[in-house]
DNA sequence: TGTACATCAGTGAACGCGCGTTCACTGATGTAC
DNA sequence: TGTACATCAGTGAACGCGCGTTCACTGATGTAC
């Protein structure tokens, strides 16, 4: 790829996130391009549709959370471990005013995503077997993807984001902490 | 009001949560009043916007809500009564592609909603404190919203709005059942 | 290293579209007598 | 009951707007010699 056409791949990707950040699913590609500081039309050689982008925004954050995730698999206490990853998870979900909940939830059934979201579950699974859990990755994920969803929805509150998670994972496995 | 008017209103209505139901929030107010064999100004002259058809239609289903809600205050079983109400919230909100459960999440802070969101939030803590549960009403009902909203999103399953509602409520107090 | 050139990324005005919204006009309804 | 009329709901063409998208043209980049 020539040099100042990566540059610009760059730019565009920076302003998606912004401009999603700002208006949600209704970011318009145009004020995207602007906001680059390219045509339009540079936007649509590099991105094809706002979906395009989302996948390329979605796929840059994935890779690391799966890093979060295998390395939490060394964690001392595996209960510890999962919950602090479930919350990285809901993190992630919670940015850009609930468009990414929106497409992670989709992204089993989205070919162009089908790749983050098996990774995302690998990881998952992984994380729950080794806390002792029996729960289902896919159904854990969705609601925590769901909890994120509303945390952004709702006015920013302290500690609302933590409050609806330990609803959700009051029911895995506690860590045995053994007695001092 | 004459006669003609309230018929073209619950007309609108009706073609409104038909349109919503097919398109989410994306539904057209022409296209709402086209399917509802009215003029754009007719529509204009009930609802002065998209918002307040959404209140209209919410406002209609909540008192159905609190209703049931107050009736199963009378069931032998507060646990189980309590269940029964979170899975008719849930499908309440499941309504209309999500924009219900979206509505609904800013109820609190939305004047012409908030009359709805504080009366579904007084049934919910009277059954709550019948089953003997110290959660809060709101975020139990938060998580419900995202949960309803989640399971809208994905491909339909079979069961799977259960599921996702049971790794919610499973931290609920239960019933004691006497045994036989 | 220097130069000529082919490639292809970038530009941005312009398109068609459907949206929300308006308003001058029409006509049905309900009322007063 | 019948009629004349005032009220106000309904109409729908038309508006401006911003959207996604295109494409003929420009010009920067990297390469071949």
């Amino acid at each position: 790829m020539r040099s100042d056409a990566e540059q610009n791949r760059d730019r565009v990707l920076a302003a998606a996130r912004a401009e999603f950040a700002a208006h949600g699913p209704a970011a318009s590609l145009n004020k995207i391009a602007q906001r680059a500081g390219v045509g339009p039309g540079t936007l649509y050689r590099h991105f094809p549709s706002a979906q395009a982008l989302l996948v390329a925004i979605i796929a840059e954050d994935v890779a690391a959370l799966c890093a979060h995730g295998t390395g939490l698999l060394g964690h001392p206490r595996p209960g510890e471990a999962l919950r602090t990853w479930l919350r990285a998870v809901a993190v992630h979900a919670t940015a850009m005013r609930g468009v990414v909940a929106t497409e992670s939830l989709g992204a089993a059934a989205d070919s162009a995503l089908a790749g983050c979201h098996d990774r995302i579950l690998a990881v998952g699974s992984a994380l729950l077997t080794r806390a002792g859990a029996a729960d289902d990755a896919g159904d854990l994920l969705t609601v925590v993807n769901a909890v994120a969803w509303a945390s952004e929805r709702l006015p920013p509150e302290e500690g609302r984001l933590d409050r609806l998670l330990s609803l959700v994972t009051r029911g895995l496995p506690e860590d045995v902490i053994p007695p001092v």
